[in-house]
DNA sequence: CGTCTATTTGAATGTACTCAAAAGCGGTGG
DNA sequence: CCACCGCTTTTGAGTACATTCAAATAGACG
């Protein structure tokens, strides 16, 4: 039933049955339509999303209204705004759904009961943490140096299959490229 | 003597004069020569720095050998590779000094220390870290749909005076284009 | 089935790069 | 303190990577 979360939670930290199950009463379980947001741009993100079946992205919306996707959070992805999250302040961002998707969710007074009642989740947080902070380091550094080429086959080894699941505009969003400039390279290389 | 950390503590959190006087036990004063690695590229980051006069910055090298920078650090700021440092793993990175600089620095085993005496420092780097996310995701963005001009006027305005005191290979570096292509750029934008 | 949006394609354009050479600047040793 | 050497910055020409715009085609959804 909650195996894929239970799994997760066994990736950094050791919990006996009792703390699983009480683990799980942390958490609630909710389905989001596709293209449901579940983070509004201005809106403070009052949630963190464990992602059971689907997948979110999280994008900026520019002056100019064109969307710029932070990351895509398939099934077994954390997912939230950590800044507005933590600091309850308006984000920038916005969260939505690009499949049906069904996710975990808890909110910060939620988690803070539970780092008392098994603070080794006050661990776990701060691993999916050092693990974003990886993740957003990395991707500066390749798109200061790498070409459009080099990160669009970054994404595919990073998100394996989910190329076949989402719209080619967003993961041109995600690469920093236009539609066009994509489709045009997935020609010349032959995929 | 120490004002300027202690301004620093100030800014997340409350601190009596006796704990401030405790806390700066934690830490150790060094000066750096200018050029002086604080962090060589394939080591483990055992200490989190606070700069307290001059500029350090990190940076990536990558497989031909150039550097790519990710960050400039002058008086007041904090830096460390978090993700090497507090998982203990050999970091991509380095942290160099470019200019004599004095920093204040600690161990991971002193950190936990501070925690347990001052639980309110946990607090405050929990903040240094989600700022430092905060930053990571504006760049993200910024690199994806900002052209190199107005990376440049962010740069300017995110490190006041920091231009002066640089070489603009550097600055180069940290925006993703070439030191042939700013000297153009700022020739025409006449500054 | 029709409508709306996404993708492909092509041509013209712009942004940023490479390479090479010249000029400027800074540190070091005599 | 000056001269020299090496590194940084500037400049210019030619080029490559990625863009815009527009039109055609393909897919998705009610």
């Amino acid at each position: 039933m909650h195996q894929l979360i239970l799994n997760n939670f066994a990736l950094h930290i050791a919990l006996p049955p009792a703390e699983q199950e009480q683990a799980l009463t942390f958490f609630q379980l909710r389905e989001v339509k596709k293209r449901t947001l579940l983070l509004h741009p201005g809106e403070t993100d009052r949630y963190v999303y464990f992602v059971k079946r689907g997948c979110l992205r999280m994008f900026y919306t520019d002056n100019s209204g064109e969307d710029h996707i932070i990351g895509f959070y398939p099934e077994n992805w954390w997912v939230c705004d950590i800044v507005s999250f933590f600091k309850a302040k308006p984000s920038a961002n916005a969260i939505q759904a690009l499949e049906e998707s069904e996710v975990y969710y808890t909110s910060l007074p939620q988690l803070e009961k539970l780092f008392q009642t098994i603070p080794k989740f006050e661990r776990f947080f701060r691993i999916l943490n050092q693990n974003g902070f990886d993740l957003y380091q990395r991707r500066i550094t390749s798109q200061l140096y790498k070409t459009a080429e080099e990160r669009y086959l970054e994404f595919r080894k990073r998100y394996p299959g989910l190329e076949q699941r989402i719209a080619q505009k967003h993961i041109a969003s995600y690469l920093g490229i236009t539609p066009a400039f994509l489709s045009m390279m997935r020609k010349e290389s032959g995929v």
